[in-house]
DNA sequence: GTGACATGAGAAAAGCTTTTACCAACTTGC
DNA sequence: GCAAGTTGGTAAAAGCTTTTCTCATGTCAC
């Protein structure tokens, strides 16, 4: 036996297809426009008439069909977030966010991965607008590189979201700085001097943010370590800063939460007791980082979810026409507290 | 300054909005209809006329409308992927292999996280319905387990992909037990006989297969432990192991990657070596735990991708009517191989 | 009883594309 | 020279919904 299309039994009882207006308006007894107008609380009808009609049209499972509409409302309740983050890292929670705020609104979302490819990028934007979308999220796994397609002069709005977008447009993004200063005086306020940084590449604009706001907590006492994105980085990192001569660091405030991973692995297999003799901090609260590290890790959580939620509020009042002002929207971070730093008692 | 939707110079030039196929047939000086089959190389007309409508058509840079196109072919070109795994594990590449197999079709792919909750499914189910939506593709985290939804008696094509189908669906699926099978002959392979079996939940279906696999190569010397899908459960039962009088196993086969890399850090606490003393191997190929492990874990490998892709085909067939056979399909795993096992050589 | 007005409902157009049916002009064959 | 066929193109319908305009009926005031 084999599997097609129209197989298996047809609940709607209709004759083949989909079940329309027209449906409805014959089964009510009434023209096609008033069927409209009563499901649509719109137009004079008797009150009794436009009951009767919701009935029946609930009744006999009526849908409207969202393309017929689309193409008359200009309206297609469907948004595109373009991403080139292949992990899913950012993507995940940005999206998780986006459908969260958007399905209310009856909004379904394309999730478009392009991988650094401009071709491929271009072929799923050409794709979402062909399908009339409403409009654009474009997110990224990072702050300061754009998508490698030019977003700026589509006749939908574009929202960026943790990736850098155009001039005069909306951007959505970590407060990196707030959320390293938040993580450094959690540091300090539990008793920790000798503070270390260690974190990713310099190049990366959110490293040179969070190391300012560092500095600017924790003051110069101790070195900034930029390597790599990696467990082995945080590894590495914490056997340069252990075979110097002199004191050691009583805290490390990582770049992300492979990197403290990576140092809360080398510092066990150095003997040195996580939290009891060192603090460790990480940055992103990747759960399946963060929670698995033995102790789990206290670290910044970038809200990530929270800021999808508004990325799809604000392109779905862009395309409703309600007017946005345009610039780089920071939303604050978050710090999770686990069992890697101690606390202000386990300390003392 | 604040934005609104229409801003922005408006590249095509034309009237508000889009241009449309009235655009092109004016340019061309035809009629729409001639406009229309130059467009879709269809119909009879001279090869000047459609060269002509098509070079002009490009000019102006026309796209046909997705939704009046859908209007009335009843295709739109649009999939929507169900899912309940929020941690986007086995989704993510699933969905990059449904995008990949499909955008060369033109279809787009909407992902609706649904997590665990009965009425978000159907909300979601419903607004992809109402988009007319080519077919759905479901898919899930486990594959013993229903997505909380009934989508057994839509009109519209369903596909399930790593998550259990209904009576006469066609379902993808990995094959487990080859995969387990690869592992274990693997270690044998390179000289391992005291092969342990460290693994996930018993009620896992995936678990007693690769569990029963396990135990038709590798004999019934070593004993499985059961547990949960995390690092400290791999910790746990290398204690556990290690902690029984008489020989220790020479290689681990792990029911997934984060049973693995727990093993591995509790046999380097030990001082145990991997892999010169002890092999270990783990499952799902999950490279952000897999690469990062010291040393990198030889994996099982799903190759979800490829079933998302298999899938998307699948649904796309079914979509246009071909017939396509239902049943179970079975995808075979691969071997990834790093350092975590060593090789015959360094074992000898 | 009639002009003004409110009420309830239907006809038709619009939105954009594809497809079918058709028409006019031209060619061919005898 | 004309029936038959070919060629190049157009008009119109269909797909489904919403919206605007129109119409018929009933009510009210005077």
């Amino acid at each position: 036996m084999s599997l097609q299309k129209e197989e298996g039994l047809n609940i709607s009882g209709g004759k083949r297809g989909r079940i329309t207006i027209h449906e409805v308006a014959a089964a009510a007894a009434v023209s096609i426009s008033t069927a409209s107008k009563a499901l649509n609380d719109t137009g004079r009808m008797g009150s009794e008439t436009r009951e009767r009609v919701k009935r029946i049209a609930a009744e006999i499972g009526y849908r409207p069909n969202a393309l017929a509409r689309g193409l008359l409302s200009k309206r297609s309740f469907t948004v595109g977030l373009l991403t080139n983050d292949t992990y899913g890292r950012f993507t995940l929670p940005v999206m998780a966010g986006i459908s969260d705020a958007l399905v209310d609104h009856g909004v379904s979302v394309f999730l478009c991965a392009i991988e650094d490819d401009p071709a491929l990028a271009q072929i799923h934007v050409d794709a979402m607008l062909d399908k009339q979308v409403d409009g654009i999220i474009a997110t990224g796994k990072r702050l300061d590189r754009r998508l490698p397609v030019d977003l700026s002069n589509l006749h939908v709005p574009v929202v960026y979201a943790f990736t850098e977008g155009t001039q005069n447009s909306v951007t959505f993004r970590s407060d990196d700085e707030q959320g390293a200063r938040l993580a450094v005086e959690w540091l300090v306020k539990i008793g920790r001097r000798r503070i270390a940084h260690i974190t990713g590449p310099e190049d990366f604009f959110s490293v040179r943010e969070r190391a300012g706001a560092y500095h600017e907590v924790a003051g110069h006492r101790e070195p900034v370590l930029y390597g790599v994105w990696s467990e082995s980085w945080g590894h590495d990192a914490v056997e340069q800063l252990w075979k110097r001569p002199g004191e050691k660091p009583d805290a490390l405030f990582c770049g992300n939460d492979q990197i403290a991973r990576g140092a809360v692995d080398a510092l066990r297999e150095r003997g040195v007791k996580v939290p009891q003799d060192v603090s460790v901090i990480g940055f992103d609260n990747w759960e399946i980082v963060a929670a698995q590290t033995r102790p789990p890790l206290t670290t910044v959580d970038m809200e990530l979810k929270e800021l999808g939620r508004q990325a799809g509020l604000t392109v779905l009042a862009l395309a409703e026409g309600r007017p946005v002002e345009p610039g780089v929207r920071k939303l604050p971070c978050r710090l999770i507290v686990r069992q890697s730093c101690g606390s202000k008692a386990s300390t003392e």
